[in-house]
DNA sequence: TAGATAAGTTAGCCATGTCTAACTTTTGTC
DNA sequence: GACAAAAGTTAGACATGGCTAACTTATCTA
């Protein structure tokens, strides 16, 4: 049985969770992490294919804000995940399931952005903080993003 | 100079971004990383003070879903932080600075979840989602959920 | 085409945050 | 008060994702 919803009542109240449920929560958010690194490098590699061509390791390396061979380890983690192909010294590609990834994480990357951009918030925190919330907008909250963002094309 | 402000106007376009902003972005985000152990303890450590009178390590390893032996080295970090006090097989108690930090999480979670939940989100998924949210969510943009919040109640 | 420069890799280090196994301390009960 | 059970700690392992230093490979250019 699930708790009633108080939908916008009463909101500053602290509700007090089965600790089961709050534990599920916290496994949850670090298995978030987990995927979080795949899916900023596929995201980004894609980006980089679309607008430059090609992804170089050294310029995931500046994007990302990390040093080379933090890329290249990286790279072989998605490589042996399935995620990219590539050989030695090369440029990167993403395999069919990492071009199916970057797409999922590219549209939830773009929704939480235009959404955040709805409630006024400037565009570059808008990035800065879609960087990090992304990763943690379950499908629910995603479609009530999508939702509200209609919402807004209608009102203005 | 800053990008020109589109507020909701052709939000699906994919911004491009200067290298620099989008590494800092990163940093940012594994900055909070970080402090999310250190947040959600001592948020949880008030919540179970507050509630049961006191935080004890099994407590703590049940409502986060780890071992014992996690909460143990990770409740020693926070002594050499600062944040709390204690000594060894007795409860957990919170410094003046953990206390201030404890209420800034827990006011920050609040608004965050009262925020998805104005969205129409189930309060077991805002919670969820919170949980993983709210370390990433800026100042600037945790007013703009408050002003939404506002809004909402406006208008219901 | 040779040599310099840029790009990429390898090796090895570190901190974080998780775990299990084994031990110690505290608590509760007869 | 003794002893069993529960709570807590210690020791040691592991994966992740950073780093620097040193090396290799590729690219550019004189």
């Amino acid at each position: 049985m699930t708790k009633l919803q108080s939908h916008g009542r009463e909101p500053f109240e602290t509700v007090d969770r089965a600790p089961e449920a709050q534990a599920e929560g916290f496994a949850t958010v670090r298995q978030a992490h987990e995927s979080e690194m795949a899916e900023d490098y596929v995201e980004l590699i894609a980006e980089l294919i679309e607008t430059r061509g090609e992804a170089r390791p050294v310029e995931i390396a500046e994007r990302l804000g990390v040093k080379p061979p933090t890329v290249t380890k990286n790279i072989s983690r998605l490589k042996a995940a399935g995620l990219v192909r590539r050989e030695p010294y090369r440029a990167i590609f993403l395999t069919d399931s990492g071009q199916e990834l970057a797409e999922a994480c590219r549209q939830r990357h773009r929704i939480v952005v235009a959404f955040l951009c709805s409630l006024g918030i400037d565009e570059e925190t808008a990035e800065r903080d879609a960087e990090g919330i992304e990763h943690h907008v379950s499908k629910t909250t995603l479609e009530a993003f999508g939702q509200a963002l209609k919402q807004s094309w209608r009102h203005e």
